[in-house]
DNA sequence: AGCACGCCGACT
DNA sequence: GTCGGCGTGCTC
């Protein structure tokens, strides 16, 4: 018997590849070790048997850490995974899969309100016909197989999720569920912990250390058999697992954006595949990667076209912002009369929030007023400037210049309309602090509450404005994106969308895809409760650009017609789902040191390409250019673009491109994001 | 990420 | 003289 015993194992530090250590006892793959590092003690995951020996003096594992089993090798797999294709380092990928804390010695009673409420049980809802197909096609898969449910607001997606996970614990297997973190709610957590009682577990952003580590253990050893959470509830190594659902797959919040860049939906079909277990991605507006996906049948697609006990989907009407002044003498007259508006609320809205209002309804008016969202609009015919490269809308920067933050095309501002050539290009700005103080005036004694980040701060503020959404409360609801998502509110009849523009101009390939969902999300949240015969929920969206597509298709709940026209614009110029897409930031003190940086990015980047025809051909190198935020934080920001429509190309070439980093000058850090969701 | 080493300014 | 600022570099 040999005592040879060299092991990789994945260090918590940043070090891409794993380290070797020597150790007398057998080791076993999955198994967590305190090991030295330089003059330091830091756990690591055992990856296997080492093959060669480096030059290095090897030390010794310090000790097995007994207080967790191995990790299956299966769950190891998929850690690795995510190293290799997020191009991470392996140990500090490793670390999340670990409780922060170590496990408690004896429970101890928690001043705080318990993690999963004990609330009264209550029992499945009748399914539709349609639900009841979805569910039965769905079930019968017990292996590997992803699902696209894709159901329109209110046609009842937690209920099939429910009925599925009802499946599995009879199976004695467990599930888990992930969702946004935004939609992680009291409401949500309540409607599983009334259907599963104490077999819940949940993982959130809004835990201490001590609950998050309690909830790791109850799942780890058993006592619960459900985990909802937030993306990173993933990295919890549940046994036997049968199920992954992700609800609201289409969610940009499921990419994490900061150290490990992983989308939790891609992860998640990922472990579905390792594990060998069915994932279920649900939407009432897939992303069109998925969307994609469903289409080339890589995913079984399930339809939910109608909402529960045969609820109407709102009504919606547009409204065009354009074209207010008018001779005919009946306009005059109209606006003599609301001319005491402000210029961001039009009669119809206006007349219809009386109305709900009047009925002792609730109204909710959105604007996303969200980062930069710099645009410059024609007034009179609707003109917005956009890059002939990339075709995104192009940014205003210090009232002079039009710039592209794709390629770095750039151009100057013409204040003059250079479409109708009649009136002087605007750039607009308004925000829901605004919205409120007006409204205020405009309704007097009815009680307004605002959503937004500045007033809402916390899981509490969340909860009590819900709370008072749904006691009636609150007569008028303003609020950002933060609105949008999920929430359930009986009376609120009435949608306003205060400015749809604002999500067209952002500088980003997502950016109609993004205004698509959330003017669906937000019309998805009206008359959620009108009963049959009843009239629907209403949806005013306000807009200079009426015949945007994503307007267009939502106002007719088509997400099926503007998936096929997107994906076809997004096809035309290799953007994700047809390309696969990498961005690179340069970001350091020194500008010039920067800027040199990134072209030297930019030649390895052509060097390569000429070097690999055969292998790196397809693939286009955009900019580099000046990042949207070019300066952050004392940091200069550059940033370069990689895709190509040959999808296995673009992972090998951003690793050879970024080498072992030996070639970056001191004081500059390149952080690669590997389909990235923002490219702000 | 830590934790060293190292090379300059301002203090008892 | 030496205390300590944080830039730079390494970890099997």
């Amino acid at each position: 018997m040999s005592s040879a015993s060299l092991w990789r194992v994945a260090v918590d530090a940043p070090i891409s590849e794993a380290l070797t250590y020597s150790c007398e006892e057998p080791l076993q793959r999955g198994q967590l070790v305190n090991v030295p590092l330089g003059r330091r003690k830091v756990k690591g995951l055992v990856l296997g048997p080492a093959t060669e020996t480096p030059e290095f003096a090897i030390k010794s594992i310090d000790s097995i850490d007994t207080d967790y089993a191995p990790l299956p090798d299966s769950f190891v797999k998929w850690l690795e995974w995510l190293a290799q294709y997020y191009l991470h380092p392996i140990g500090q990928v490793v670390q999340s899969a670990f409780p922060p804390l170590r496990k408690a010695e004896k429970h101890r009673q928690s001043k705080r309100p318990p993690v999963i409420p004990q609330l009264e049980a209550d029992t499945n809802l009748h399914l539709t016909d349609e639900q009841q197909k979805s569910f039965e096609d769905i079930a019968k898969h017990t292996g590997f197989s992803t699902h696209l449910i894709f159901g329109v607001t209110g046609s009842g997606k937690t209920e099939i999720y429910l009925r599925l996970l009802e499946e599995v614990l009879k199976r004695g297997q467990r599930g888990i569920v992930l969702v946004p973190e935004i939609s992680l709610t009291p409401q949500l957590i309540h409607r599983f912990a009334r259907r599963f009682g104490d077999k819940i577990a949940a993982l959130h952003s809004q835990l201490t250390d001590r609950e998050r580590t309690n909830q790791w253990w109850d799942i780890v050893e058993g006592r619960k058999s459900i985990l909802i959470g937030a993306r990173s509830a993933l990295f919890c190594p549940v046994a036997d697992l049968g199920l992954i659902i992700v609800d609201e797959e289409h969610e940009p919040s499921f990419k994490q954006d900061e150290k490990l860049k992983y989308n939790g939906r891609d992860a998640a079909v990922m472990m579905g595949k390792m594990l060998n277990c069915p994932v279920v991605l649900g939407s009432a507006t897939p992303s069109l990667e998925s969307w994609k996906n469903a289409q080339d049948g890589k995913y079984h697609l399930h339809t939910l076209r109608r909402r529960v006990a045969n609820r109407a989907l709102p009504d919606i009407e547009v409204i065009d912002l354009r074209h207010q002044k008018s001779d005919d003498d009946e306009k005059k007259k109209s606006i003599e009369k609301y001319s005491h508006l402000p210029f961001w609320l039009s009669p119809d809205l206006y007349e219809r929030m009386g109305e709900v209002l009047e009925r002792g309804d609730q109204a909710a008016l959105f604007l996303n007023r969200r980062g930069v969202a710099q645009m410059v609009v024609c007034p009179a015919c609707g003109h917005t400037r956009e890059c002939p490269n990339c075709d995104i809308s192009l940014t205003l920067h210090a009232h002079s210049h039009l710039i592209c933050h794709y390629c770095d095309y750039h151009e100057n501002f013409k204040t003059k309309c250079p479409d109708c050539k009649e009136a002087e290009l605007e750039a607009i700005g308004l925000g829901t602090e605004l919205l409120e103080n007006d409204l205020t005036r405009l309704f007097p004694g009815k009680i307004i509450a605002r959503a937004d980040r500045d007033e809402i701060q916390n899981r509490a503020d969340l909860e009590d404005l819900i709370s008072r959404m749904e006691t009636g409360e609150i007569d008028i609801l303003v609020g950002t994106q933060m609105i949008a998502k999920g929430l359930d509110f009986p009376k609120l009849k009435l949608v306003g969308l205060v400015l749809a523009d604002v999500g067209f101009n952002l500088p980003d390939f997502r950016a109609t895809e993004r205004s698509f969902q959330l003017i669906t999300q937000m019309s998805g949240r009206s008359g959620r409760h009108v009963k049959e015969g009843e009239s629907p929920g209403k949806v005013i969206i306000q807009t200079f650009n009426v015949e945007h597509e994503s307007i267009n298709f939502a106002r007719n709940h088509d997400f099926e017609g503007f998936a096929k026209h997107e994906l076809m614009a997004r096809a035309q110029l290799n953007y994700p789902p047809a390309g696969r897409l990498v961005s690179f930031r340069i970001q350091g003190t020194h500008l010039g040191k920067v800027e040199e940086t990134a072209g030297l990015l930019a030649r390895r980047a052509f060097a390569l390409k000429t070097q690999f025809p055969q292998q790196y051909g397809s693939i286009e190198v955009l900019g580099p250019a000046e990042a949207p935020l070019s300066k952050l934080r004392g940091q200069f920001r550059y940033h370069l673009l990689v895709k190509s429509a040959q999808l296995a190309a673009v992972n090998p070439f951003s690793r050879q491109l970024l080498g072992d980093q030996d070639w970056v000058p001191s004081g500059i850090k390149i952080l690669i994001d590997i389909d990235p969701m923002s490219l702000l």
